[in-house]
DNA sequence: CTGAAAGCGCTTACAG
DNA sequence: CTGAAAGCGCTTACAG
């Protein structure tokens, strides 16, 4: 059914029933009337290709999700869809398979102009740093408005893209000083990356966590750095289960009081391994998180952790990307939104 | 960047730019090259939404998910993504919100002609039964193909559409038989709703719970039965959680042995009531799921389940769907996929 | 192997 | 308030 058959059936013009069917207010109410009806009753609705290269708007936001897809990104995508709908946008999620992960996919994505707007969550780009960010100049003489979220642009000394995130930094030395005040001074750091470059997540909650370190005069022990012996999964149970598991050298330094874990999942899966060396959390061992998921939430016993106002960071990213699609050279951003510290049950108080 | 400049600068015409694009033989492979790397240089990409108007595909296949984003359907999206990118489709989801579920919104999302094929995954239509069933029925009358994973299409007698599930039902005789087998005789069946119509997964998971109990000759007890609190959430630890900490009448009966939950996030929330009741998994309750999540797998105990075999599911409904998109007339098919019984440490032999 | 032209289904000035 | 016509950026017979 094209608008060709209905008009005819409605005996307009093709212009006519556009007109109706774009709410315009030049078409007689009854002639809207009558030809909305007619599209119902045949299930006629304008076909979006032929629209969308007539009106140059797709009404459609792409969010593009790169590797693994965890509950965190699952969440704020939730978020992101209601925000976009909200401002009459469809929300669509491209997911880019670790094995597709080039910048050519990418960028194809980007420009072949499926969409109004593209919300990198997460993670994109490759390992290699160089790669990634000469992806993100690349990306940036695209001009599809595109904001990224949960993940910095890795661009460089100059942020040449809009990012939102939660103060991971924050957030990790808020959590650190909760472990501290609980008479904590043995704390590891478990499952983040190897590359200490400051701007992906697990570095940055590193870097809060050794800031809380410091403040409270302890010194650094790079011995309590437990690296994730699988980079490409950070945020998994799995990681933290491994990292644990494998912890080099003769194992768990005994006279390590807590573990931070680079996020909630990593948390419980450390659990699983502290448990099975026999290590009973938090009698023996405190544990604390990152995120604020459920995962935590209903583990015995509850993770303390930082929980993500992953509604605010959807909502906010939205009205970022909503803003640079209206004013194209508007000025970059980068928002960091505060977490809060929630107590679970996984904290010891040493006496 | 339009093909008609790319076609300037390259000094060919508009119809030898676009053979050049599009691989075609018919064009000197010096052309080509001169053409392909020009288009590389200005970042051209054709134009997605005048291609899929002039030649009627769009290459890309809409996944459909309605309502909460667990992370057995994320797995199996992900699966899809991979499945259809080897026949050369993109995917992407388009996530309805439980807010936004309305059959109008489904059927402007197939109708739109943005999508070659459409996978309606884990659930889709209203609470209301006949609501549903009217959905599938329209829905057929498009024509567009699709297919359904992990749910049924709720059409009545006669299936309009094909669908690729786990066998739900033997996957939960299976594991109730395991529990017979470990001596358990008081089995109850925890988070599932309360309309027992045979469609739904749950449904179909009670049903095989009950074939199990009936052929072992232990009666069927109503009371056994423990319905969600939360039917709009079904799939979630929350479910798991509310449904025992709130278990009708004095609490959890005391003969009880064994909790089969209706999955293994439900079995994760389950088994954190139990820990608040102060029963102990597997000490005083056993306790399984279903789905074989990595959710039951770090949780201390590692909860038994049936692990559904994701990949093959996947696979499985992208051959289908590829299968209806070359041949609309193919038949429908019904495609029930068996599980497997993964042992954990949450059942304990009784003697 | 290459080019000129028609047309996919829409929307939007432009007339009336 | 309605209609006829142009054109969005492509692809594909049809000629050459």
């Amino acid at each position: 059914m094209t608008i060709r058959e209905l008009a005819r059936i409605c005996g307009v013009a093709v212009s006519t029933v556009s007109r109706a069917m774009n709410d315009r207010s030049d078409v007689n109410p009854e002639t809207r009337a009558r030809i909305r009806a007619a599209a119902e009753r045949h299930g006629y609705v304008p076909n979006a290709s032929a629209r969308r290269l007539k009106i140059g708007t797709t009404q459609t936001i792409s969010v593009v999700i790169q590797g693994e897809l965890g509950q965190l990104l699952i969440e704020v995508l939730e978020h992101l869809g209601l925000a976009f709908a909200d401002a009459g946008y469809d929300t669509v999620l491209s997911h880019v398979a670790e094995q597709h992960a080039t910048a050519g996919t990418v960028e194809r994505i980007v420009r072949e102009g499926k969409f109004d707007g593209v919300v990198f969550l997460g993670r994109y780009g490759s390992a290699d740093r160089e790669a990634s960010s000469q992806l993100s100049r690349r990306l940036a003489e695209i001009d599809v408005p595109m904001v990224f979220c949960t993940t910095p642009d890795y661009s460089g000394a100059a942020s040449l893209h809009s990012s939102i995130s939660v103060d991971d930094q924050t957030g990790a030395y808020e959590l650190t000083s909760h472990l501290i005040a609980h008479g904590h001074r043995r704390i590891a750091f478990v499952g983040g990356g190897t590359e200490r470059d400051g701007e992906h997540a697990w570095a940055l909650r590193l870097a809060g966590y050794r800031a809380a370190l410091g403040a409270a005069g302890i010194s650094f022990d790079e011995e309590l750095v437990v690296p994730s012996v699988l980079p490409d999964q950070l945020y998994t149970m799995r990681n933290g289960y491994e990292s644990v598991a494998q912890w080099p050298g003769s194992g768990i330094p005994g006279d390590v009081t807590a573990i931070m874990a680079v996020c909630d999942a990593a948390a419980v899966g450390a659990a699983r391994a502290l448990s099975e060396a026999g290590r009973r959390v938090p009698d023996e061992v405190s544990l604390v998180g990152f995120d604020g998921l459920d995962i935590g939430k209903y583990h015995v016993p509850r993770i303390t952790t930082v929980a993500q106002p992953l509604a605010e960071i959807a909502q906010s990213t939205a009205r970022v990307l909503l803003a640079t699609m209206r004013e194209p050279d508007r000025a970059i951003e980068q928002v960091w939104i505060r977490g809060r510290v929630v107590e679970g049950e996984s904290v010891r108080l040493l006496t």
